[in-house]
DNA sequence: GCAAAAGTGTTTAGCGTACACCCATGT
DNA sequence: ACATGGGTGTACGCTAAACACTTTTGC
């Protein structure tokens, strides 16, 4: 079925947000918070948090923006996706989206809002979604869990500072597999990039852990990209 | 300066084109087509090959026949690269454009059609380009130069049926060192991706080499990435 | 036979994995 | 003291890099 020969292109920024949140049984995994559609196509339907892209406003300031006001959170990372357009995705008009996806405090998506219109799901066990947004959600999650095994972004899931213990439960809740403490200790360390604050976590019934820093200067030439920030728009 | 506020958004399709050329010693080097523009904004300038995005047309449609408009030729090997929308990028008007990054037979580049307006250049040495199309090229050779490294992409330089010691001359070409041939055909050999052709390439005042084709049907589902086609769009 | 590139074999170094073991704290 | 997770040491296996060596052609 052809378009309207007069509707022109509609350009819109959505955005897939990842935070860690307890399972039933109490081990982190993946949350990603939808929205639910209040019009016409697709209404009743949930789907990526999003909306046209002001004439005036940045692609990821538009995601960021989106991003605070379906959470009230900022996010700790933020990275262009994908940009999806194909004709008949979206019924009536053609819309070509230009998808971003975040990393938010995990804690802090604990407490986030939410409400009649917002709702976290766990990002493996999707229901069906509006339009292409289930397709775009797996690719998110393949980036995302791809990106976690040679870039540094899982921090962006913790606070200020952490244990080497809570970044490697990061790790397994993404990857999905548990991971050798010894090993895993090395490999952080080896990277440079973790900074000891001097302080220890006490309260446990063992030995306190060394609390650690994420050194955003240690960025190496070889493994920087072009067009990231260390601090994303909010 | 703001905008005009009853101007709306436009998408581009633009798309960087890589082929490999003998550069003046004869050791082939990436090069990629440029067009001029023959109207304002930017009138005179050497820019990406592109246009405005027809509503009825995909996106990965679009990149190819702006591909084939300009060169004559059809990619081997096409792919999104990422979506640039700064609202200054562009004078007068908000341009967001999609842009596309391919590869093309080299042999067939060489002899592809070229004329007042559309010039090919050396991708590593290039002029002040058109709005941000400097950066744009220069992300895409970074990202050429990194997925060289671990996907199975060379061969899209060159044609049917190669030799070890051809393919190898690309992968040096585009990585800028030079590769063990002894390790270079092992590699290669291991990842199960070669088929012999039974034929050798004679002629050579040499032991003659085998020839191969790359199987495209050995593309194993760890290393396959999501939206990748064996043929792109044409 | 000789030159030159194709193709094979072998050694070494680095790195990730597996796992044994010691350390430090709260109870 | 002892249980528990923090943290260290070490051996193994795989793979990439380096390079010596053999093979096969045209001249």
């Amino acid at each position: 079925m052809p378009l309207a020969h007069d509707a022109p292109t509609r350009l819109a920024v959505s955005t897939v947000i990842f935070a860690l949140r307890p399972d039933s049984v109490g081990r982190p995994v993946l949350w990603t918070p939808l929205v639910r559609r209040t019009r016409e196509p697709q209404r009743g339907f949930w789907a990526l948090p999003g909306g046209w892209l002001p004439p005036n406003e940045e692609l990821e300031v538009a995601a960021a923006r989106t991003l605070r006001s379906t959470t009230g959170l900022a996010p700790k990372y933020l990275e262009q996706l994908y940009t999806f357009g194909e004709v008949d995705r979206s019924p009536e008009a053609r819309v070509v989206s230009v998808v971003y996806w975040a990393l938010v405090q995990s804690d802090e998506a604990a407490r986030a809002t939410a409400g009649p219109n917002v709702r976290w799901v766990p990002a493996d066990t999707l229901p069906e979604l509006a339009f292409d947004h289930n397709r775009i959600i797996e690719y998110a999650l393949w980036r995302l869990r791809n990106k976690v095994e040679y870039a540094q972004i899982a921090h962006s899931f913790l606070g200020e500072t952490f244990t080497l213990a809570e970044l490697r439960e990061v790790y397994e809740a993404v990857l999905q597999r548990s991971l050798d403490p010894a090993n895993f200790r090395r490999q952080m360390i080896a990277s440079g990039r973790l900074r000891e604050t001097g302080e220890r976590l006490a309260g446990a019934p063992h030995r306190p852990p060394k609390l650690y820093r994420y050194d955003t200067s240690a960025a190496t030439a070889e493994s920087r990209e072009p067009f990231m920030r260390e601090r994303p728009a909010s």
